[in-house]
DNA sequence: CGCATGGATCAATTCTACTGATCCATGCGA
DNA sequence: TCGCATGGATCAGTAGAATTGATCCATGCG
């Protein structure tokens, strides 16, 4: 038994109320309609099934024998199918994916993310690291936290902080040349990833727009967190976002040369479906970021 | 847990077909629509939910987890209500409830039904008898055979024979004033329930508009079936259907003096509610009637 | 490389579901 | 016994949901 596409499956779910209350007029109240909307709906039903299921008396309706023998199947039908829907909210409700880069979970979420479950012990969260700005209609992800403009279509996001980047090296190779007081120094040393695009921009932002350093040896790293590693075991400068490693500066080991801030247009963004918004995971940990993030704009 | 009024239902039931399939393509297909309205109703099914139940890979779309676990017990949830419609469609096919007065039923019904039973075995009859016209609203009938105008709101009506009527009595009686030659006869004999509206009219149409049967004592027998029995021991005279008659006129128990035939402008009918008309046990029910009575018509 | 497949998007359209007003029959209380 | 309250039916009008067709897009496959 299989039903049919034009079933009227609300004109069903009316039934069922009716049913229950013996009453067109409180079945509409229970399901938010009037009386005039559920004799529709059950007339309807009863045209589809070729049979009568309430007897109209005045003042009240009373369920045919085949009503009678419908009504409770459906109510377990619809009982069945509303336990499902609301295991499965519970069920979501309880993780919470984040897609963020490595960089990012290692030198921000990771100190912040203790307090995000003390205050929500129902919710576990797993966190999902990659390069790429993952796709919410081809993985499973509630949210994001990504560099880029801001502007994704079909999803809300919010702003958090700028991303912009200095050079950092750790205070023991400064010394060796005796320390770093302007641009130019920093090429008297060894570059942790020459590559980076980073570091033009810093460069002509210090006034040095000509500096080419595709000559010199390149090592990709991949991941800031791991350029900055690198950086405090003294192989080199690397050039980072400074609000990562203010535990590294405070402890002395890396140093910021310069004030000097460059920045490649892009900022930090924390995003998520514009659809589930209003999940209660999803607000909750809105509700974190913007407690946690000084600079977070809804 | 209870589902809100505004639930997608249909939405829910496309689901469990593109589920089931992993193609809105062929669920599409199987539900009778195209694969745009599919997209749209499992788009708004994610919306309610505010999670997401596919992903959507090129050329073809795959449950998330939440949406795995979600299918099964939709899937059962609609398999009920399925059953239980189907299961409640076969047993009302079966029975049969077929509203008339005692006289069709004795007369006519009786002598006809065994040929509908037998090329119907799955349908169980029921035959009520009462004097009104049954409110199919209120009421559990399937079909009616009543006498009237043949108009009744809702019900559609096939007209199955004039409702003409005539004296008739045992042959013996008439033999006891030396035969009934003319209307007057009558008169010389006792009349069984001479307060029956047909006397008067009939003697009308028979030219004799002013005859008034009152002052004789008057007997209530409420149906014409008992007349007729009374009849039949030769109790007196009394004014009926001769369709009804036939054999008892065959077998020489009743005779019919005179052909005129007089009418109250009422035919028999056989009705039922226009929106059942195609349920299996009434369609094979007209098409008996169809078949059994030469004057209906549709 | 080009085509076939399956889904997404968009604008336009159809038609369902619903409402508000009104009517009707009846049960109940004064 | 009358009048009123209650609960459903009917009807016309309408907002907006559901659907379609055309088109676009990405990708897997030959």
């Amino acid at each position: 038994m299989k039903l049919s596409r034009q079933f009227p499956l609300n004109a069903l779910h009316v039934f069922e109320a009716a049913a229950r209350l013996k009453s067109f007029t409180r079945a509409g109240e229970e399901m938010g309609m009037t009386q005039t909307a559920v004799t529709y709906q059950i007339k309807l039903l009863e045209e589809h099934l070729g049979e009568p299921l309430f007897f109209r008396r005045p003042r009240q309706v009373t369920l045919t024998p085949a009503g009678e023998r419908l009504a409770p199947k459906i109510a377990e039908g619809f009982s069945v199918i509303a336990e499902a829907i609301g295991g499965m909210k519970d069920q979501s409700e309880s993780t919470l994916v984040i897609h963020t880069t490595a960089t990012f979970a290692t030198r921000w979420l990771a100190h912040h993310l203790g307090t995000f479950q003390l205050e929500n012990p129902g919710i576990a969260v797993r966190l999902e690291t990659s390069q790429d700005m993952v796709d919410f209609t081809r993985a499973e992800a509630d949210v994001a936290i990504r560099s880029g403009k801001g502007e994704w279509p079909g999803l809300k996001s919010h702003f958090l902080m700028k991303s912009h980047f200095t050079p950092m090296l750790s205070p023991a190779l400064a010394a060796t040349i005796g320390g770093v007081t302007e641009p130019a120094d920093i090429l008297k040393l060894r570059i942790i990833d020459a590559g980076d695009p980073w570091w033009p921009m810093w460069f002509a932002a210090a006034g040095m727009p000509d500096i080419d350093l595709k000559a010199r040896p390149i090592s990709r790293y991949g991941a800031q967190a791991f350029e900055a590693a690198a950086a405090v075991a003294g192989q080199g400068v690397a050039i980072l976002k400074p609000e990562f490693y203010t535990d590294e500066l405070a402890l002395g080991r890396l140093i910021q040369p310069f004030d000097l801030l460059a920045s490649d247009g892009s900022d930090y963004w924390f995003v998520y479906p514009q659809a589930r918004r209003n999940t209660r995971k999803i607000r909750a940990f809105r509700e974190f970021m913007r407690k946690s993030m000084p600079t977070f704009r809804d």
